[in-house]
DNA sequence: CGTCGAATTGATGTCATTCAACTACAGTGG
DNA sequence: CCACTGTAGTTGAATGACATCAATTCGACG
């Protein structure tokens, strides 16, 4: 289950064995069974997650109790609420697991080592903060200017494998709309 | 025009005037007449600025040439494309004066400085980076959310004072709506 | 095989857009 | 200083996009 880490981080930085090794030190494997919650709003997230099998959603759920997905994290994909994490407040999201789910969680002193284990990892840190950020405004922008139609071939052009596992009334959720919505835009582009 | 800078910072942080006037020589002044523009889209964002008096906006412009105001930055706020400015990517934002506004400019070098000079700055820009981050999200969660109406009460509650300075059609811009449908609701709210 | 949630479909309703007309007012040049 | 022009805001009518509610079918799984 490291193994698909480890896989990970070769493909983004310099790293030895020695160095994974550890790396492995810092991460707990976990299993989670499909619809398990990991983090419950108002909790103080403290921890972030790897997925190295399966997958995981944030979301959020409104006054009149509707799901918003935030995000989903199947393999090798990163999930958590930093947020909350870096400023120690209670968070607004649930995370539970979509699928039945292997993943590690690293706590705050994996990410305060990390880097002096491995000085690349910081640039990689940061990277990885940007996309999260990017990925915020993207769908902001989104939400903003497409219609429902035009963001549901968004999502299956950039989530190809991601359309086929997940049921559909949660990519209606993350798209922001209902799942009736979503099966006739399928329907409607269907017949073209 | 720098005291009004100098007067948000010692809000912020601990800060000497020597350490003041150091800071000083890192920042240009500026003045933009209305409708001036400071960023085009596909240029590289190398400024961070600092509204002293006035109104900036950044906004991105689609495909059907329709404007969707990402921020508004009065007085005391601070309005960038940071993601262009750290990746040196192109970047999708206009940055134009909403009114007649003084600001000053702070280029790469500020941000690199600035800790060597204040070392408390450095937790002072992460939580710009926070709240930047938060502000998003929100937004992004209000869009899921929320009806129109609600999103116009939150945001004439969040910003009373530019609910007042700004016009509706760019709080409908802001807000996601038609300038129309704005003056709808609210003619509907003023009838309770 | 039976059950329960997921997905589809139809009928209808609501909210927001679009297009058009009109008013108000600010800015410009004569 | 006034007339002209353009932009913002309002309003109405028609349309469109998506939601809601209800009924049915589909499919996974115990």
């Amino acid at each position: 289950m490291f193994e698909v880490f480890a896989t990970y981080l070769k493909s983004k930085i310099e790293i030895s064995d020695p160095q994974l090794r550890e790396i492995e030190a810092l991460c707990k494997p976990h299993r989670a069974e499909k619809g398990e919650v990991l983090l419950k709003v108002n909790e103080i997230c403290k921890a972030v997650f790897f997925v190295t099998h399966g997958c995981l959603r944030s979301y959020v759920v409104d006054k009149k109790k509707r799901e918003h997905i935030i995000q989903f994290a199947p393999e090798n994909w990163w999930i958590s609420e930093r947020l909350s994490m870096m400023s120690k407040e209670p968070g607004m999201y649930f995370i539970d697991a979509v699928e039945d789910t292997d993943y590690l969680s690293m706590e705050e002193d994996f990410f305060q080592k990390l880097p002096e284990i491995v000085p690349a990892s910081k640039a990689m840190n940061d990277r990885l903060q940007l996309n999260s950020f990017r990925a915020f405004r993207k769908r902001l922008i989104s939400l903003l200017s497409d219609t429902a139609e035009d963001r549901y071939l968004n999502f299956i052009q950039t989530h190809p494998s991601l359309a086929l596992r997940i049921p559909q009334k949660m990519i209606a959720s993350y798209l922001g709309i209902t799942p009736e919505s979503l099966s006739r835009i399928r329907k409607s582009l269907s017949h073209q």
